[in-house]
DNA sequence: CTAGGGTTAG
């Protein structure tokens, strides 16, 4: 007779729970081991499972305690309690090749992949032999520490056991190569392996994919077809890392793959939103997520998490609401990202309190809370209470690089020149984090929009980096905002080299030029964008009206209220004209061609989704607007004066920051 | 008892 015995580190609940067990009736043993059995496969929570522990122990005859055993560790495990695993897989004095396993199964899910690969090792010392249940697991470990050096050790002793031809090693060989980087080593257990199944297919997909090999991945979705075997949900979630800011033939790919597979469950509805939302097709997401409630897939935390920053982008603030009330319902809380992700959504929608309460409530918080209500109340321009928050995150979080950005960038926002300087020295000198062109794009927007611009200028000349596109845009804003032409020319032409991607600096270097009437250099730039292909963003905002974004384009014509709106528009036009409202032409450029500058003023986008909100809406209520680029004087002028003169509060999300309109005044005190 | 899907800045 064996026995499991209770575990010396027992809390004080385990104690209790025994006492509470020593008062139940002795059961008539068989049926009771029978059922403890059951319960314990379905894994139980933590406070039944230690009550069976104790009558295990205390009442039953313990004969068949190795199964016992197995079974404990096993629910433990699944419950994150790994140590009293390890409590039981100590006591049991004579292990086999299965105990081993279970053991280092509970490392491997409970993410301690040292612990796994260190039980691996006194596995082999103590001559119990791994199996092909053993390895898969522990190529797992390997290729989620990206250990390399041991992945290919395991590799070897696979060989000397003659595993290598089965299908589960082989998938999982093959799945630690393409983690750690050795597509070859993937590739060629792929080549070698007797009998394939569509997971080991996927596996050398992922590798591809993991490494930014996005044709090398398809072409294996391809490859395994002529093998008789389809794509499935796991060929979908294998592409995802490689479907990010791809273009929209890749997109339509996976959509084609998509409809292909099986669609009732969840895995393809989650990693096509996912897809979407990664290539700036929040609409997209939208629409799907509503098509999977309406053929009741029910989604999960990973959903919600992935459809949430698409409700942040549009601005879908009911849509987003909803969802916080479809996670309390359905207890998907308390979850870290759903969480984190819920903070973001509210604050993007320009809800600050929900926001804050979201955060407030947390039990555990970490260091992407603490960076998504910093950066929420940054672009809010709430400098002082950012300033607050990060003290407080200092005292249980270690900030990050990505947290730095988010107070320096606040700081730029509030317009704190002395202590976004003080956040630059704390992160370098005592968070010994290396400034990398982000931070430095964050000083020189700070400085820039404080009026330092030689001192920005000073600053760009020291750097370490080299400056890109971000530097020198910023640093061009600047420029432009406080008309220091010389230097902004120098700058433009430091710009103009770098052949930027983003068609918005080619307008402010466009207009720099015409200001100083370098006519010659605007024109070239106007042919270098046609050479390069780089088309003006057209500007767009969008409005949620009853669960439904609204998206305007600049000189849309083509929503359906479109005639009453352009009505409105004039109406109200004139009443801002009455109120001393001149269009202001100069930043005309910033989305529309110069001829007819005048006339398509009047139109952007931003102007039509505040009157379609205006016709929609009860006098009074609160106007939501999300815009792609961001706000031109002139709109800023005119929201001002609409937010006066009908009485409403505005809120215009743009590239930057949040922009709240009331009795004529805007939150960012003309500062952007 | 085999893979694969999630949140933060600009």
């Amino acid at each position: 007779m064996k026995s499991i015995g209770i575990p010396l580190h027992v809390s004080r609940q385990f104690s209790t729970a025994c006492q509470k067990a020593l008062l139940l009736p002795a059961a008539t043993v068989p049926s009771e081991a029978a059922s403890y059995s059951q319960v314990l496969d379905k894994w139980p929570d933590i406070r039944t499972l230690k009550k069976i522990h104790c009558r295990i122990i205390l009442h039953l005859n313990l004969s068949s305690c190795i199964s016992f055993g197995i079974k404990l560790m096993r629910a433990y495990a699944a419950r994150g309690q790994t140590s009293i695993t390890r409590q039981i897989f100590d006591r049991i004095p004579e292990r086999n090749v299965v105990i081993f396993n279970v053991m280092i199964r509970s490392y491997v899910n409970n993410h301690l992949y040292h612990d796994a690969l260190f039980m691996f090792k006194s596995m082999n010392s103590s001559n119990t032999n791994p199996d092909y249940y053993t390895f898969p697991c522990i190529l797992k470990a390997c290729s989620a520490s990206m250990d390399l050096r041991v992945g290919l050790q395991v590799h070897t002793q696979v060989l000397k056991m003659n595993l290598d031809g089965n299908l589960y090693v082989g998938n999982g060989l093959i799945a630690m190569y393409g983690k750690c980087g050795s597509l070859t080593g993937a590739r060629s257990v792929l080549d070698e392996m007797p009998r394939r199944d569509v997971v080991s297919w996927n596996s050398m997909v992922a590798g591809y994919a993991q490494n930014g090999g996005f044709n090398d991945a398809l072409e294996v979705c391809r490859e395994m077809q002529t093998f008789g075997l389809n794509p499935d949900a796991g060929t979908m979630a294998s592409l995802l890392p490689a479907v990010t800011n791809t273009s929209s033939e890749n997109v339509a790919f996976v959509e084609d793959m998509f409809m292909k597979v099986r669609r009732d469950e969840l895995v393809p509805w989650n990693v096509m939103i996912a897809i979407y939302v990664n290539n700036s097709m929040p609409n997209k997401a939208v629409e799907l997520y509503m098509e999977m409630e309406e053929r009741r897939i029910e989604p999960d935390a990973i959903t919600i998490s992935s459809i949430l920053p698409a409700c942040g982008d549009l601005s879908a603030m009911m849509m987003g609401r909803r969802i916080h009330k479809y996670v309390e319902r359905k207890r998907i809380l308390p979850n870290l990202s759903v969480e984190n992700a819920l903070i973001d959504m509210h604050a993007k929608c320009g809800c600050l309190q929900e926001a804050k309460e979201v955060f407030d409530k947390m039990h555990f918080r970490d260091v992407v809370s603490w960076t998504s209500v910093i950066s929420a109340y940054g672009k809010s321009g709430k400098g002082a209470k950012v300033v607050a928050l990060f003290s407080e995150m200092q005292e249980s979080i270690t900030p990050d690089a990505i947290a730095f950005v988010s107070i320096l960038s606040a700081c730029s926002h509030a317009g704190l020149l002395e202590e976004g300087r003080h956040f630059y020295e704390l992160m370098t000198k005592e968070y010994k984090i290396v400034p990398r062109l982000e931070h430095f794009a964050c000083m020189i927007d700070l400085l820039g929009r404080a009026g330092r611009v030689r001192e920005a200028y000073d600053f760009i000349k020291q750097m370490p980096l080299e400056p890109n596109e971000t530097v020198w845009g910023a640093f061009l804003s600047a420029c432009h905002v406080h008309k220091d032409m010389d230097i902004a020319l120098e700058a433009a032409d430091h710009l103009f080299q770098l052949a930027p991607k983003v068609s918005g600096y080619y307008v402010l270097l466009s207009n720099i030029y015409a200001k100083s009437g370098r006519w010659k250099e605007v024109a070239s730039i106007r042919s270098i964008m046609k050479c390069r292909g780089i088309k003006k963003l057209p500007g767009i905002s969008n409005v949620e009206l009853n669960n439904q974004v609204h998206t305007f384009l600049a000189g849309g014509q083509s929503h359906p209220q479109s005639k009453e709106i352009y009505e409105e528009l004039d109406a109200l036009i004139g009443k801002m004209k009455d109120a001393g409202y001149v269009p202001e032409t100069e930043d005309a450029l910033h989305d529309v061609e110069d001829e007819d500058k005048e006339n398509h003023l009047a139109v952007h986008s931003e102007k039509l989704a505040i009157v379609f909100a205006m016709i929609n809406t009860k006098p009074g209520t609160l106007i939501r607007i999300t815009k792609n680029l961001r706000v031109c004087r002139d709109c800023h002028i005119a929201a001002k004066l609409i937010s006066k003169i009908t009485e409403r509060q505005i809120i215009i999300r743009d590239t930057n920051r949040f922009h709240h309109f009331e009795n004529g005044f805007c939150s960012c005190g003309d500062y952007w």
